[in-house]
DNA sequence: TCATTCTGTAATTATTTTTATTACAGTACA
DNA sequence: TGTACTGTAATAAAAATAATTACAGAATGA
């Protein structure tokens, strides 16, 4: 399953999308989310990180979006949260000395990435402008 | 990421192909697998219940491929996975009060659909036998 | 026929991952 | 200079996964 941290930053962005560019703090956010807001935190750091938002820090702090929703664009929200290779990575370890098992994950990570990257290309066809303009 | 059922029910398939028609044993599977056998025998039944795979009990039962290996499709392995809709399924509730958090989730399953449908098509490229045939 | 080697399946426990909570320093505003 | 934020670490709680234990039932073959 994709990782809950996908739907938490399109929520946020979709939030911050709405609020149309009047900066948002993390506790409003978390609160439509329904998580908490150290959370919300954490994901706002990766979306910065990644150039989609940017916060204010002090009173009347928050976040918006850093850039035009249509410039935003969810693949690129998508692989802005794997930290390698998100989808597959089998962690586990087969038996070495079966002929299948030890070359198992090699071949599987190959499926995976062509796999993910049709998910990808599919998620790159909306930008957050689309996405969000459902809402209304 | 996929659920890390997909790997293990690719690897029990990989290997039934590879034993040609032999029956195999849920611990010789769990043996290249490196997981526990019961495990396997759960991944079987689900396997078994979809025409997979068919299972012999008793003294020197074990499992077997209950179709062509060119006649499964990886799309339709990965398929027989989910429960209802394995992507996305946002369990997350949002605030009910919120006028995006209250219809996101709605929006949010139609771009999963939509993503893991790419997804899947993707994997329906490939047969069994395709994918066995790399370990060769 | 009966000991043996499997599957099927439930129940329980252990482990890992995810999420929430608490805490507090630092920043900006009024 | 108090107040309302962010940033971030550390810890605890909860949830999801996986392993283990256990045992009934099926098929085989000595």
């Amino acid at each position: 399953m994709i990782s809950s941290r996908f739907p938490i930053s399109l929520h946020i962005l979709t939030l911050l999308d709405d609020a149309n560019g009047a900066v948002v703090s993390s506790d409003y956010l978390a609160g439509s989310i329904n998580i908490n807001p150290v959370l919300v935190r954490k994901e706002i750091m990766n979306l910065r990180k990644h150039g989609f938002v940017d916060s204010k820090e002090g009173k009347g702090g928050g976040s918006f979006l850093a850039k035009s929703a249509s410039d935003i664009n969810l693949g690129d929200v998508y692989k802005s949260l794997r930290n390698q290779n998100i989808l597959g990575q089998s962690k586990n370890e087969p038996n070495p000395k079966c002929p299948i098992g030890k070359q198992i994950n090699q071949h599987l990570n190959t499926l995976y990435s062509d796999a993910e990257n049709a998910l990808v290309d599919n998620l790159s066809k909306q930008s957050l402008a689309d996405f969000a303009s459902k809402f209304k």
